[in-house]
DNA sequence: CTAACCTGTAATCATTATAGTTACAGGACG
DNA sequence: CGTCCTGTAACTATAATGATTACAGGTTAG
């Protein structure tokens, strides 16, 4: 199992965005950077607009970020592409046998363990926003030939 | 998405086994109270054995704990239960075009940050063991007419 | 105004993981 | 020896993912 790579696409565009904003950004653009499918790139920028991340227009050509890259956490684009249901990162045996103390505990008990985890996951992706993923490529990317 | 309930389960079974210590706890017993097939915690219990926090014999009825309760945190069960792969909590998306610097680099300047909230979610993993699980059930069940 | 281009979205498909189930081989033990 | 148990293979249904084709509808340059 592992997270949607949704989730790393919507950083990838986002990225784009930011390093192309003086062009325009077409889904087929980014779609040749990411190397995907011009409609797998659409769904995602749809996901993100409804967010409030971006801005697109049906018809008009690229999109653009609605926000400062500072003022966008990856904790809000990972929210924006639902690749995890809220409080549900871990996955819990909906039918145990209530007539068992444990079956009809344990839930209760493992609940929040795994609530606490996944906060301490979620507190990670917030401390890191755009603007510094775009940094650290640009520092990669700033040396000779771009390599 | 969300992680396979095979780890609450795995959860469920080893809780079984500390609080059914006095008796045999057979596959049939344990799926009773997980409400599913033995098999499916005959296969469960197979990955526990592996990782050597369980102890079964074939033909022999009943599992029993290798640890103490206190020796077993959950971060050992959820790695007994492969619901995830090493350091891939997060999808990424493999073939970005190097001709770009936005995917010459996405991945490089993305990937510590997955690691680093993986790792947060593990230690919160960690940070509790069968023992405290089990405290808490009994807690719950403790009251009148083991509500 | 229309042709070219873009976004939005439905529909389909292959792939993969999960969870449940049946079936059966082989060990253990009264 | 017969019964019960574990270990597994095999099959199923279900769901999520990612890629793709197709097309409706908005926008704008010429």
């Amino acid at each position: 199992m592992n997270i949607s790579s949704r989730f790393a696409v919507a950083i990838h565009i986002l990225t784009i965005l930011e390093m192309n904003k003086a062009g325009v950004s077409t889904s087929d653009y980014i779609a040749e950077s990411v190397n995907t499918n011009p409609v797998v790139i659409r769904r995602i920028v749809g996901m993100l607009s409804k967010a409030g991340l971006v801005e697109v227009k049906p018809g008009v050509a690229g999109a653009r970020l609605a926000k400062l890259p500072s003022e966008i956490t990856l904790l809000d684009i990972y929210h924006a592409v639902h690749v995890v249901q809220e409080d549900s990162l871990f996955g819990i045996h909906e039918n145990s046998d209530t007539k068992c103390p444990v079956g009809k505990h344990i839930q209760s008990a493992v609940v929040p363990v795994f609530s606490a985890a996944q906060r301490a996951m979620e507190n990670k992706l917030q401390e890191v926003n755009l603007e510094e993923i775009v940094g650290t490529i640009q520092a990669s990317a700033g040396g000779i030939l771009s390599e």
